[in-house]
DNA sequence: CGCGGATTTGAATAGTATCAATACAGGTGG
DNA sequence: CCACCTGTATTGATACTATTCAAATCCGCG
């Protein structure tokens, strides 16, 4: 190999930004190198273990976040404490409201959790002079409302075994976007959540959570080691159930 | 009056837009004199009836609207006819996924409505070079983000008896916007929704949506007459309903 | 090995759905 | 103007799903 060879992805390009996934699949891949190299001067990475909260509903916002690694919770909780999770988000998402000055959710690390974190100002200057960037966002907030929306139909129509398979399906899809391509391979992966997590995005309980899961064990739909690794032995028999 | 006068609202706007509520709370208000001559070129009034069906889900779009007058509703139907309301949408929004070909969820009428319509490719050549137009449609999809998680809530967490005083209290700020800073006064309306609509929006049946209605009524909090006209005696009591 | 939190399992209960019947509202024709 | 008719809404009885409360078990970790 030549490194004398400078091409596109690495003559100007920081260090931090070079092999990020956010500037090839992420909000960042709006920015040139002018602009990138301003953003990472004012670039914090940060890790976090899971159960931590990044930030409270009407907090003030003051930075916003690519995911690294890991996943996000995105919460509302009533006054009473009954709690909803309204969104995951996963790598390379981008973390953050724009055009607002508070949150409108909680947001918490379900896992480990590493952002690559920058300060409300800066983004929002590059925001105004560069409409690629708003752009960028506009399609991943266009998908979340996509999400949120078939997500909805299983709040509000499915059955708590339906909403379990659900679940599953989607977590399964995405560790492994391709894993849709192959319906009758197995997939294999960890839970990201706690069974008090799912049961707050399913809008359950964690006993039926818990009961869900062992029926789908049972029924030989699943296997479910140390809690958190799951193994589908086909990933159509789990599409099957939801509904 | 002197109709000589030429001002900004007049001069060389097309009459259809002059008073056009979506040009100064809606998308149109991104475009200039020019544009909004070019697209009204293409555009047509069309009314409809209740219960129709506008786009299908997974159907290619051809077009997108303006809602003038009306409510319309967005939902997402399980194979086996299960159905769920996914969205509300009230004058003056843009009706339209832009950035995908096909339609994520059924659209239809809920109540009479009024639309301003117009063809895909002309609103997204203009979508492509006026990035302020882009813009206005990315503030109203983050405001559809947030009320679609406000409801997942709803969806996930309320029970009967507070999911029906939450639409009750959706559809009173929604027609008098102003209503939520005189929450001990009153609020009258009509339901633009059917009580299947409103079970299909709540993920309800009919019968249970019927049932809460009629203990609202019986504990003083609401009267309904002619079936869809409801009197809120007063907001805050609803509000204290709603979890 | 034993501790503490997380998870699973069990029994009783509450809330909502389902099925069935009745009442109401709005439109039509006599 | 009224009787009728149709679709919509309400009411009632029962079944079922998911919750609640309680107890047992599992898992990671010191």
């Amino acid at each position: 190999m030549d490194d004398t060879r400078r091409d596109i992805h690495n003559s100007e390009v920081p260090v931090v930004c070079q092999s990020c996934e956010a500037r090839h699949n992420g909000v960042c891949g709006a920015l040139n190198e002018q602009e990138l190299v301003q953003l990472s001067k004012s670039t914090r990475r940060v890790c976090h273990l899971p159960g931590v909260e990044l930030i409270g509903d009407s907090e003030e916002i003051a930075s916003y976040s690519n995911i690294m690694h890991g996943v996000v919770k995105l919460s509302k909780i009533l006054e009473d404490g009954r709690q909803q999770v309204v969104g995951l988000q996963f790598a390379p998402d981008f973390l953050g409201r724009i055009f607002a000055t508070e949150s409108r959710v909680t947001v918490e690390t379900a896992s480990k959790v590493e952002l690559c974190k920058f300060p409300k100002s800066v983004f929002d200057a590059m925001l105004a002079a560069n409409s690629e960037l708003e752009h960028r966002i506009m399609v991943q907030t266009l998908r979340e409302l996509d999400e949120a929306r078939d997500w909805m139909v299983t709040l509000g129509r499915k059955t708590a075994a339906e909403k379990v398979a659900s679940f599953l399906y989607l977590i399964a899809t995405h560790v492994d976007p391709t894993a849709m391509d192959h319906p009758d391979e197995e997939a294999v992966f960890d839970l990201p959540l706690t069974r008090a997590d799912i049961a707050d995005y399913l809008g359950l309980t964690i006993e039926t959570v818990s009961r869900q899961l062992t029926r789908l064990r049972a029924d030989k739909v699943v296997e479910i080691t140390h809690n958190r690794h799951v193994r589908v032995w086909r990933l159509s028999r789990l599409l099957d159930r939801c509904g």
